[in-house]
DNA sequence: ATCATTTCCGGACACGTTGTCCGGACAGAG
DNA sequence: CTCTGTCCGGACAACGTGTCCGGAAATGAT
């Protein structure tokens, strides 16, 4: 028999992507990942619960793997920003803010699945902190660039990165409910103005 | 027999206060809420496990006092800022935020308790979000009296509102450990930065 | 001082979830 | 065709939960 068209681990890396595309969609749902038992994940992805036991080491481990599948996605968006960031360009910032909800409008419900996951298992946590200390750090050598070039206030570099950092997170996840997408383009204008006022307006 | 010097329900509401104190020790300590099983809180307290559930419906229940508590905290806290907010005093504002800080600093581990126990528990998670809301909406009222008095930039206040209230939870809960204890005046700093920016500075 | 009430304890119970293991079915790989 | 990988369903022990009970102890009222 000639080797069929899907392989043995292209079918067991698609089984395993659905199984995180239903966790995200629970979710996105409103469940909470925490509440969520291993029976009705695997029933939800349409295997059975031993099997999902073949396949994740327990739901930290689900919950691991969705922290690494998201945190390509912020840094690559994030790099618009950086790139400018010694430019005073209030649009091109407007613009980079809108990219970054964007990804946690779209992506709103791993993020959230990964916080909650962090909340209890400590090795999703050291994940995400490492993640977030990742954004920050570049965050920092952005502003010490824009200052450098005089465009920006002289702030805190650090604190004011991990600040600014934090709270674009904290607002993409709880300010960014799908119910009231109106106002994700007001959530956008704020952020800028904020970020704006305190890096670059005069 | 003349009623005891200390009446039933204080002795009630003592327990359920060290039941409260306890659980906030042991996060402390750097146990995780919800690992925490309600034997280990109960024993922990000098109390045995059917009692725990005389005083509290669960765990969650717990979580949700808890979480009254810290809110109110800030909440008491925050009334300084809010009733001068219509005066552009950048004095005034560094020390409300100074004592915003002090509050995350030593409940620290009630902060910590609430957001492990939102991230498992739903009912925990609203507690925590309506309570989010009232600081929220009286910030606007806030907002919306300073920019009425002349004091502020005409920024949208319900949104800026969350972001600049989510941005201090966050900032609270992550960059302030005891560790770098140091840090927290420039913390603070930044953040008044921040705010003043975005709000006064014209 | 006596008596009723409240409070606590320890133990039991049914229930749900977890993580592991197994035998058997089935399809793709060699 | 045979072997190997994959999945299923079911079982299992272990643990935590929430509820209930009987009895002991402390407390408040008479």
């Amino acid at each position: 028999m000639p080797p069929s068209r899907t392989t043995r681990k292209q079918r067991r890396d698609a089984m395993e992507q659905r199984v995180l595309a239903a966790a995200e969609q629970l979710v996105r749902d409103g469940e909470n990942f925490g509440e969520l038992s291993v029976e009705r994940l695997a029933g939800v992805s349409g295997i059975s619960r031993s099997t999902f036991y073949v396949h994740f080491e327990d739901k930290g481990d689900l919950a691991r793997r969705m922290t690494k599948a998201v945190v390509a996605d912020l840094e690559e968006v994030s790099t618009d920003w950086w790139s400018t960031a010694d430019q005073a360009d209030r649009g091109q910032l407007r613009t980079a803010i809108g990219a970054i909800i964007d990804v946690y409008r779209h992506r709103g419900a791993a993020f959230t699945l990964v916080s909650q996951a962090a909340a209890v298992d400590e090795s999703v946590a050291d994940e995400l902190r490492g993640l977030m200390r990742r954004l920050i750090d570049r965050t920092r050598q952005a502003i010490e660039l824009g200052q450098a070039a005089g465009a920006m206030r002289p702030v805190e570099p650090r604190e004011t990165a991990a600040v600014l950092i934090w709270m674009i997170e904290r607002v993409g996840h709880q300010m960014l409910r799908p119910s009231d997408s109106g106002g994700h383009d007001k959530v956008a204008d704020v952020l800028t103005d904020i970020i704006w006022s305190t890096l670059y307006r005069v």
